[in-house]
DNA sequence: CGACGCTGAGACAACGTTGACTGGGCGAGA
DNA sequence: TCTCGCCCAGTCAACGTTGTCTCAGCGTCG
């Protein structure tokens, strides 16, 4: 810890047109048309005002432009997900960052932790501001709140779910459809006794995911254990404890399902503690770093996260720009990688 | 891919005070006042109000309403981020967003991908929107730029880099201490060729370890040897490489270290590659999740990132809250973590 | 019973900017 | 040479809100 020099803070005011105007003697449209390219502007007086508000140090107030302005513009767009540290929410921040970027447009972030409360009064917090436009993870099933918001003209795409009872853009992946190349690709291995771990039923993917799940089961003619079923919730630990009762059964699953990220790095833990990494098989939807590296490697079926945020980013541009189509859900595909522990055959050479 | 319905979008502008006013028979600072929370209202005036505001779908126009309060202040405060998709940034921004938001208070973000150029750009884009404060890891060394701001109140704290040319708060790891803890923790296994591999030197954290790292070794009277030192930059593909050219030599390090995340990600790939995990010691800078995981568990130097992000939160609303104190620096202690790599012995028993 | 103070709501201007309009000066055409 | 029109800078008001001031009404106290 070190000390600093002297506290000199002035705390100046920020100085505006106007004293930009009178130190360059134009008017303050002058200077306005000047920090607004307007191209009948006096090179001359052009760079004269230039001059002055670089001596001033002025920044003109984009808050006040875009009260005045026509189009109310804010240049800023809001974005809310499940938790901003999270990777699958940091990647789909950043994706969207940089569309917003090409136009000159900022990101208010806030973090959800699948609280519906919190959803309303973020995003209320974000139409407060004045956003152009909403980016929306929901954590709640129910988004009429934002009716209002919709018809005075806030553009919305909803990211991962979609809106409910709320006509709105979405861009979704592939979860039901996901969930089935992982068992299928599960019982192609042999594996006849495959258990499910995965999130609260509340949460929409969830339930997608889990209704692949029970789907695969079904057209494979296997019947439905809800013995090796678990709705852990996210919680990492919530899930080790999930792993650890299943592979604790009687009959226990020879391959494991997880339909998400921290349930998948959960049951890693327990089938490394329990030292059976390299005998039940696992296949995780959701990708997620390292997951390579691991012995086994971990197989997963992988969201595009990238491209899911990138089309929302680009659709809510596109309604910016004036588009009035009807609103359309996107989904994106999802993919299997294998790397080893999804390949683990049902019953080990030699064994029973 | 599914058809929504109708468009019905009036584009009806958003309902304004006067509006509410109207339709509840007051004045217009009436609704003023009822949404301050102003209690001289009449009980019965706030329910009618209120109630004229919920019929037209009201909300508060924030920038109007910074744009004409007294202390100017929008509720908003911006964070410049190296990568707001890599954990270290998405962790502390979610914990400085975390502090924010008992204040009521939203954040933007930026990232900058160490791009100086960028950094003025985006710090330029938030000022003009007015924010509260700034949380910033800089990019560039000159921050020189933001003198004027300073002083026309623009609150700020550094994070992980001090400022350069500016006289501002900032919060940092123990970046120096941090490598030396690392380095003698390896030569407590017996190693004396340890090698290292970092980061571009440009970036100062990256110096500040790389000269944590040459102390420490010529504490322990251990001869430098640029041979095994590699200043490869963040990628994760660079360091893969410097790690296999630096095992590759004819005298090759027994022992690593890695002073950066990705570096340290990049040097277990290469380890792995080349099957020498469990030969050659290896302790990195920066935790990163899974690290326990993997076989063997990478030992690092973790950074304390939520104390970090914590504590330059804390500091900004300090100074927003009147605090007209000298700048200072917190140093936040970093910590060492056994899980393995680290602890490799010098010579395995009976080689050599 | 009158004056005074207090309570609570309204009128007005202003925050920093830009849209709409105005007006002066100059060039071109008659 | 005079007029018309154009070009460019300036004046004014307004965006939605709140700080300051005013004023009506009522209760209280002498």
């Amino acid at each position: 810890m070190t000390q600093g020099e002297a506290p000199p803070r002035p705390a100046r005011s920020r100085p505006t047109m106007r004293e930009v105007a009178a130190l360059a003697g134009v008017a303050i449209k002058t200077v306005s048309r000047v920090f607004n390219d307007v191209p009948t502007v006096d090179p001359a007086i052009v760079a004269r005002v230039r001059e002055a508000a670089d001596q001033l140090g002025y920044r003109p107030n984009l808050t006040a432009s875009s009260l005045r302005r026509g189009d109310g513009r804010t240049a800023t767009i809001g974005m809310l997900v499940e938790d901003a540290a999270n990777p699958f929410s940091a990647t789909l921040t950043r994706t969207v960052e940089n569309v917003a970027r090409e136009r000159g447009v900022l990101v208010l972030v806030g973090s959800l932790d699948e609280d519906p409360a919190r959803e309303r009064e973020l995003a209320r917090a974000l139409v407060d501001r004045r956003v152009d436009g909403l980016v929306i993870v929901p954590a709640g099933r129910d988004q009429s709140y934002l009716i209002a918001e919709q018809n005075t003209g806030t553009r919305m795409v909803f990211v991962d779910r979609e809106a409910g009872l709320l006509d709105a853009d979405a861009v979704v992946s592939e979860n039901r459809q996901g969930a089935i190349a992982a068992v299928n690709h599960l019982l192609k291995a042999g594996h006849r006794r495959i258990a499910y771990l995965g999130d609260r039923t509340a949460i929409p993917t969830a339930a997608q995911r889990f209704d692949g799940y029970r789907h695969a089961l079904e057209v494979a003619h296997i019947a439905y254990d809800d013995e090796i079923v678990r709705h852990a919730g996210s919680g990492e630990d919530a899930a080790v404890a999930a792993t650890e009762q299943v592979l604790s059964l009687p009959d226990p699953p020879t391959a494991l399902f997880t339909s998400q990220n921290f349930v998948t790095i959960g049951a890693v833990r327990a089938l490394h503690a329990m030292g059976l990494q390299h005998t039940v098989a696992h296949v995780g939807f959701d990708d997620f770093p390292l997951a390579d590296l691991l012995s086994p490697g971990v197989s997963v079926i992988a969201q595009d996260v990238v491209q899911v945020g990138r089309t929302a980013a680009e659709m809510l541009f596109r309604r910016l720009d004036g588009d009035e189509s009807p609103t359309r859900t996107v989904t994106v595909p999802t993919r299997l990688i294998e790397r080893g522990s999804g390949e683990i055959p049902a019953k080990g050479p030699g064994n029973d």
